[in-house]
DNA sequence: CAGGTGATGTTGATGTGTCAACAACGGTAC
DNA sequence: GTACCGTTGTTGACACATCAACATCACCTG
């Protein structure tokens, strides 16, 4: 990220202080959700991504969401949810049915057993997360912290909605 | 991450101001890499994770870093990078070459080809930066990043060297 | 109502990461 | 100097993600 080309260059580099905080970011960004995984794997026997999609289904009324919604509530692609649901649904976690006259849409419902895993595992998932990140910082950086990461997120929407859509 | 059980719970659940952030946080966690992967892969041909070691390399003054070193530097096991690097290798960006007299040791070393793919890639990787991060966000916020991403960083240090080492 | 189009999912091939086992080397103790 | 031990790195088997192709359905348009 820093100069590499000897003369013509209008490159906008990063300074140092914006160096630090991306070189910091990517860092976190890389290990975070390795040692979420690790300690959810463990305890509960799932990935975080597991964990995450069996959580946006025990906060609904039913235990129920659309394919299409989970994979947004996920950040996932479609595909990619396609893949872990199937594993999930053989390991009796959740259950996948058509819902009729909708076109193609599909609802996939936590079973019990899926409600008691994350019932088991949720109370050392918190603590974890707490001493990971929202314990380890003030709340006003807590603040920020928000603030930063729903406009990159935004960011992120434009970026694909704009260029080629 | 709400509330689970209905009796006896003394799992200190996170209130709306921090599951906002965390939520927000994760999902941008999630998010942040593969548009990063996508952006390098259709200009350069490269994942940012392979981005990041040539990047690393790159800023050394001989181009040469050890195995272990640069581990370190891209969060990454040692197992990953040997993959990785053993692909880059055979793609022409790097080159490894054994230390003799230090026992194992191994130095990956960028090749002219790996110099001129990150000279090449690098002015569009930073403006993409620029345009997710670092000028979406103001300085005092891109400080909060640094501090909390570092903090982050030391607790997950602590988590591995506390509980088994 | 025939054909096209967009939305929603699934699948299979391929690439990449992870985990545990192994390999190679230098030191240290005795 | 021999037997261990820690460090450093590689490998292979398996799990997982990604990408492109396909499938299915509702709806629109003429």
């Amino acid at each position: 990220m820093s100069r590499l080309a000897p003369v013509p260059d209008d490159t906008p580099w990063l300074d140092p202080d914006e160096r630090g905080a991306w070189v910091a970011l990517v860092r976190t960004m890389l290990r975070l959700p390795a040692t979420l995984d690790t300690q959810l794997q463990r305890e509960a026997g799932v990935t975080f991504f597991e964990y995450l999609v069996i959580a946006m289904l025990s906060e609904t009324d039913d235990r129920t969401l659309q394919m299409s919604e989970l994979a947004d509530l996920t950040a996932a692609s479609l595909s990619r949810l396609s893949h872990v649901v199937s594993r999930m649904e053989s390991r009796g976690l959740v259950r996948r049915e058509r819902i009729p006259g909708t076109g193609r849409r599909t609802a996939a419902t936590l079973t019990d057993e899926g409600l008691a895993l994350i019932a088991g595992a949720a109370p050392d998932h918190v603590v974890h997360v707490r001493s990971l990140v929202v314990d380890a910082v003030d709340r006003d950086d807590l603040a920020a912290v928000r603030r930063v990461a729903e406009r990159i997120s935004e960011r992120i929407d434009d970026e694909r909605s704009g260029p080629t859509r």
